[in-house]
DNA sequence: TTTCAAAATGCAAGCGCTTAAATTCGCGTT
DNA sequence: AACGCGAATTTAAGCGCTTGCATTTTGAAA
């Protein structure tokens, strides 16, 4: 009883073959009910558990699903993944995830080693990568579903929402309120889509009030909070002034609240802000942050359903749109009150 | 080259045996220059990745560690994962996560499905579980690591801290500012040493000063925003009302400054609060929060070097302990200025 | 009782890789 | 020229499991 159990002591201790215990574990209907419990008797009695590489081996699937995120730091991933692990574990598949710190390189090797390690699905953030790392994937024939992102007539499944609408969205509410002098803080939009479509939104949202956004009032950094502090320092050194900042997430937006509290202006008084993603941080931030809530959870679910289903090769397979709402809290007002 | 390419497709290329090819991935300094580069050629020419199942049943090693947590939604966890991941895929290992969402039971469940993953070694947090599972583990022979806590004489290898000292340390500088109605919104303690110590620590300094903390004073929640905020609403329905309230993790305390504010009060004019962890958060609350510095992400880092180690059957595989620091900002202030 | 399909189980061939042991090779010594 | 030795390579035996197919058992119908 030192080393490892193996089917075959299972076997033994049961008085059967070695198949009916496989099949005991992974068709138990079909194994008749007396055999069944005494095979069951026989695995309580070592603690067996079957080994990871040779059922992979034999059977050429490992139950596993990767995900390759930019980074665990940001709540809004962490999120969405523990949904996503949950539903996957519920159906018996485990994920591994993997991060590529919001790096093209970084997510393409990221990407190669899940597929080294035998994943037989993947989830993805976001639709903008290498077309051949596509092919490789279709090569293989690796279901995939992209999440977090979603245009019409997006070519792979994907569960996502329309970030460059909701961006717009914001942005003409800022504009409803009065403000003209508006900037904005973008995450980096490299190798990002959700950050470009943001831009792109705030940019509609102006173009169609005859207005734009000219470089200096566009900062573009990493998500973080000092980033987020530093360009609202410098967009609020101009002058005249914007009246309000328009964030690529919440997370520069309680930057930028910092950064405006230690200029010693008020927020929603002398500048507003806005952010996006809705996550617990937006409630805490005084004033509290209004932005655009995103479904995290759901949409890890979703991921997760959708996946499983390219995995068992059904039909239902049509991506997943999910709406966003504008959530108004008290760091947006309108100018002039 | 439609299916999968084995190690016999390549050491046919380029003409070697299997073996040989195996040992260019494997030990490329066995292998003649000449023919490693035929055979790297020939890796190169089909696009070869090993395949995962083959090598860990063959080798009886998966290069994959696993780690238990309670949940990524805390910034704690997110963080440290994220520098104990780097850690590891820098040796080529792995990283799998699960969630045990603080419930033992769980835990125990995920720390099994693991084990049957085949995993060669596993991260653990905290010290607070069923002896059994240890013995199972030693049984096995995986190492593993327990993190974010630490305490004089553990009996296992951790990298962690020491909550019960930290915590002691903040109520102490409570105490010192003149705080005699002291509360305390705590973690759920069950199955949770490092919310226990956190509590016990409190209690020393109370304790210390001839004081306690009675069960009026004291409320277990989960480590959420609103939960926080609700105990807080309830401790300071007391009269007198409590005028410090000291939290068991920067979240709770984000929540009770919530709270405060919705009842119309001010921190910490009215009431103190502290937090513990030094998460972002503390930063962009206002008032800043007072808090206890952990240094996340170098436990992860440390925590990957010594499971490595363990691994490795090295000597040098003693556990690691951190110093915490008070963090001043401003949520805390003198009793009467 | 006999018959026969369906259900239950066993047989055995791999799955792709690693690795101890055996073999071959090249080269400096004697 | 024969020898010995270490380095490089091959041989081949598994690692633990799944699964198509063959075989046996079961139970109902004839």
């Amino acid at each position: 009883m030192r080393a490892r159990p193996t089917l075959e002591d299972v076997a033994g201790l049961a008085g059967v073959s070695t198949a009916t215990v496989s099949r005991v574990l992974n068709e138990p209907e079909r194994v008749s009910a007396e055999t069944r419990s005494r095979v069951e008797a026989a695995v309580a009695h070592f603690d067996y558990t079957p080994h990871f590489g040779g059922r992979a081996l034999a059977s050429n699937r490992t139950n596993t699903v990767g995900a390759v995120i930019p980074t665990m730091e940001n709540a809004i991933f962490a999120r969405g993944l523990q949904a996503l692990q949950e539903a996957l574990a519920e159906t018996g598949v485990t994920l591994v995830v993997a991060t590529s710190n919001y790096d093209p390189e970084r997510e393409a090797q990221q990407i190669r080693a899940l597929l080294g390690r035998g994943v037989d699905g993947l989830v993805l953030i976001g639709e903008a990568r290498d077309l051949a790392l596509y092919e490789t994937l279709e090569r293989r024939g690796v279901p995939f579903v992209l999440v977090w992102s979603w245009r019409p007539d997006c070519p792979w499944p994907c569960v996502g929402f329309d970030n460059r609408a909701a961006a717009r969205a914001m942005a003409q509410r800022v504009l409803d309120l009065g403000h003209r002098r508006v900037a904005m803080i973008a995450g980096v939009t490299r190798g990002n889509d959700r950050a470009t479509a943001r831009v792109k939104g705030v940019r509609d949202a102006l173009t169609a009030r005859s207005l734009r956004l000219d470089e200096s009032n566009l900062m573009e950094t990493p998500y973080q909070l000092e980033a987020g502090a530093d360009a609202a320092r410098r967009l609020l050194s101009a002058t005249p002034r914007p009246t309000a900042i328009v964030c690529g997430n919440d997370v520069l937006a309680a930057g930028a609240l910092m950064a405006i509290r230690s200029l010693g202006l008020n927020a929603p008084d002398d500048v507003s802000v806005t952010g996006f993603d809705d996550i617990d941080l937006a409630l805490v931030l005084d004033p509290p942050l209004t932005t655009v809530h995103v479904p995290h959870r759901r949409m890890g679910e979703a991921a997760a359903r959708l996946l499983l289903r390219l995995r068992a090769r059904e039909d239902d397979t049509a991506s997943v749109v999910f709406e966003t709402a504008l959530v108004e809290r008290g760091s947006l007002a309108s100018l002039g009150t």
